[in-house]
DNA sequence: AATAAAATTTAGACAAATCTAAAAAATAAA
DNA sequence: TTTATTTTTTAGATTTGTCTAAATTTTATT
């Protein structure tokens, strides 16, 4: 009944796969200010985690997760957004306050606990922020979030959140029948002043200009 | 951000307030075999408990938690008894399963979300097991849990749990109309066989076995 | 009251996670 | 390709919580 893994153990895996998610491979100084601690703690740590068998390391070389260390890394991501999402829907935190909470409540163990919280909320893809939340199998869509202006032309995507929170966009956007949630395509670009003919699925197509296009973000299944 | 007091600190706390409340006075052995540890960890654990000002402690004589310690022991059963709740009513486990995992998510330090997770679930005064639930500044109503047998004549009590969980025992109470919740009395007790006649509450008057009565609990507010 | 038994505490050790300061290895620069 | 700089690792301490074995204090029993 003892978790497997430390609290600390686990914040080490979910740093490197971070840090190598973004670049490959990871440095024990990239793990130590991601975490705020000292190298040599870094180094101490990775010794564990190579006992362990979550990572290919040799000392003075590079390292990285394995497939297990992968795997816990997914889980470990998984409570934490699943959490997140909890604390915002259910709960009413705004998603800048959530982090936190979440970082203690992503070391609870019970694997039943998360998925019937999976199950509570509806089996939610992504969380509050946007990104997505692994299923129970460490399986999950990577969405890439961008704005309008950078979406490929015949891209479907979804809104997901708006960058300028005035009345004014909120009421243009409003009247275009463009919301959260809203899927859309867009279907031309005209370079003489960057406004863009969208397709709103199921309804009209509406242009928008620049200044609008920087400010609605939206998410789309890569690959 | 960090937690005031280790969760190892705070499961001490807790078992010396329990065993307070049964014997008014707590010993180290007593707290060791709560605790499944040894009297020397106890002993030095205590110690701590005492330089952080929880508790009034002097060697080889017994000890207790003062105010502040008896504080800090009634938010951690807030946390315990509101999880269990979550995890009963909003999750669907079953009252067996959930002990262990709320003495995990027991820990977790935020206030705002514990109160926020209470306000969520309506305010419940009662955990699944029918122990009360202390509120946000550790103020609770002490309900006593009995058998319908041991119910005091004329004491207004509402059906918290049932002994036997056999479809024929549930079949019987679903036809005299009582259930989870149902509030009643017992207005006289037959010496001669031990059969109750009960008042149930905006409705009508049953007769119940002495065996169906050891099977019902109840519980009411004491005082 | 003296002694036996039980309870409690101390002394000293250990594991986990962290740190500082110094050494070693790898990389960059002259 | 040496030398300088940066990165990484080691050596040795520290803190928290735990343990065993021995010592001490309290309580119970003749």
């Amino acid at each position: 009944m003892v978790p497997k893994y430390s609290s600390s153990r686990e914040n080490y895996v979910k740093a490197i796969f971070h840090l190598q998610e973004i670049h490959g491979t990871v440095t024990t100084n990239d793990v130590a200010s991601e975490m705020q601690t000292r190298p040599a703690s870094v180094t101490d740590m990775l010794k564990k985690l190579k006992a362990q068998k979550l990572l290919l390391y040799e000392k003075y070389k590079g390292f990285k997760l394995n497939t297990e260390g992968r795997k816990v890394a997914l889980q470990i991501i998984r409570k934490h957004r699943l959490w997140e999402f909890f604390l915002v829907e259910k709960l009413r935190f705004g998603w800048d306050e959530v982090h936190e909470i979440a970082e203690e409540l992503e070391h609870i163990s019970s694997k039943k606990l998360i998925d019937r919280l999976d199950e509570f909320l509806g089996f939610p893809k992504t969380d509050p922020h946007g990104d997505p939340i692994p299923d129970s199998q460490g399986r999950y869509t990577i969405s890439r979030q961008v704005d309008l202006l950078n979406l490929p032309v015949n891209q479907i995507a979804e809104v997901s959140s708006i960058g300028d929170q005035s009345v004014e966009i909120l009421e243009l956007l409003n009247h275009k029948h463009i919301a959260l949630g809203t899927r859309l395509e867009v279907k031309k670009k005209f370079a003489f002043d960057n406004s863009l003919e969208l397709k709103i699925k199921n309804q009209s197509t509406v242009t928008i200009s620049e200044h609008v296009a920087k400010n609605v973000f939206v998410k789309y299944d890569d690959e």
